[in-house]
DNA sequence: TAACTTTGTTTCATTATTTGAAACTTAGTT
DNA sequence: AACTAAGTTTCAAATAATGAAACAAAGTTA
């Protein structure tokens, strides 16, 4: 299954490394290989070499591999770097208590939606498990208020890699209903998931803009037809739209041009 | 500042990921440049692949480099299949419950504490924020009661990279001094933190161990000497040992032996 | 016990990639 | 216009990756 990795040895080994994790459990070395475009001691090798790096784990009893720990450790720079998380807690926090209802903040990466923060109204702690998933775009709220507001090129780029796969009687068919889906959360400023990924879940969605209009990432409300429906949704828009703002108010503010404040040192 | 890095292209590739999320700010070529054991073009090369892997982001406006989304993704798949956090999740909420102070999950990394899971007592949402954290293990309740489990020869190797520098005056200050405390915390099965890290805090820490005695991680409840003694920690023993053997438990059924779910399918 | 099978590991000549001094480009000074 | 600093490209030499084949170890079957 050759994919056009690119990129030298490196990114094959990282090819490697998603392959790993792909599995979603602890994985033989025998496992991989009928699954990998590399010939055996090809494949043997990155896999020692990244285990001796601690980006995958090896289980001597039973033989496997799995993702390793200097992941989790590199992802808590980028989850603290590289996304609206940190500025935006306290904004989501106090958004959730507004609400009562599950909140999350998601950002685009490359055409998926990755979900990097989430309040769940009632019971307020399961987060990592949702922090770092990703989600497909065309048929979630967050994904279709960033498509709708990124860069053009970018959004076409990702429209021509959903897959369009039909979760429930309500998700978008094609790529042509998805751009005239896109179109009218444009004009309207928000969007809604009108059960089109799970049935019985509504979600109302707002993206996060700077002020020059550039997509930084998107909130969402999450609810069930039980308990609500999309005008009951639609009552949270100030409160979201509000919400939104404050964070990229924050985000303008954070990426401190601080750049006096490690000198480079020898050269 | 030369590494004796190893593993070839890749190892020096993922060193240079290292060094970016070390910064803890986004960062520009140059200032990496300075601080790097590579020539210009090498360390060139090594960005712009792992920019365009998304292990790092590249902001064209900043023209700065931070640790990139990629890696909250495969984090998201290490955390949930290489730690003890999944299973261990519904007894951490019951111990937090249980004794109403912060209580932590943690693994031994390296030579290093890796906390991967968190209950805040009073405000139970800070999370993310802790997972993928790092601490010393001289002078942390889990860190000094994992060395004192773990295999002699892994605990001797972690005691010389200790830095032992002095955060208070309760620190442990040398090699020779831990290693006496370690002997105490086998001999008693669990572990305080007094004051060594931070004035003020306390804490009490049990090891997890499984049924053949080895190391899984460790557990802690942490509270203030404002707010309680040593001899109020104790106190929490028994339900920290049962909480620790009751995520043993569950970590010994749970690596499914499930080679059936997927077959191999060519070779 | 011996033959077979499967899985994991090592070898080594060939091949392809990485390397880095130097040169070049671009943008921002002075 | 001359200078400077940061980023980018070049290309021959040095190095590392490659993978067919052989080997070792563990488990299975006869």
């Amino acid at each position: 299954m050759g994919r056009v990795t690119g990129d030298g040895t490196v990114g094959k080994a990282l090819e490697v490394l998603d392959q790993v994790a792909a599995f979603g459990r602890p994985v033989r070395f025998a496992e991989l290989l009928a699954d990998s475009p590399f010939p055996k001691p090809t494949l043997y090798r990155f896999v020692q070499t990244l285990t001796s790096q601690q980006m995958l784990a090896y289980d001597p009893e039973r033989q496997t591999y799995s993702p390793g720990l200097r992941l989790v450790r590199l992802a808590h720079a980028a989850w603290d770097q590289s996304t609206l998380a940190p500025m935006a807690r306290p904004h989501l926090d106090a958004l959730s208590a507004a609400v009562g209802e599950t909140v999350h903040l998601a950002q685009l990466d490359h055409a998926q939606v990755l979900y990097i923060d989430k309040r769940n109204a009632n019971k307020p702690v399961e987060m990592y498990s949702q922090a770092g998933k990703i989600g497909p775009a065309y048929c979630t709220g967050v994904g279709k208020v960033m498509l709708a507001h990124v860069d053009p090129v970018v959004a076409e780029n990702a429209i021509g890699q959903q897959s369009f796969h039909r979760f429930t009687e309500h998700t978008l068919p094609d790529a042509d209903a998805l751009r005239a889906e896109l179109a009218e959360i444009r004009a309207n400023g928000y969007g809604f998931d009108r059960e089109e990924h799970e049935p019985g879940i509504i979600c109302i969605a707002m993206p996060i803009l700077s002020d020059t209009g550039r997509l930084l990432g998107a909130l969402s409300v999450t609810s069930t037809t039980g308990r609500t429906n999309l005008a009951g949704l639609e009552s949270f828009e100030p409160v979201l739209r509000e919400t939104a703002r404050k964070i990229a108010r924050d985000a303008a503010n954070w990426n401190f041009p601080d750049y006096n404040a490690k000198e480079a040192t020898r050269m």
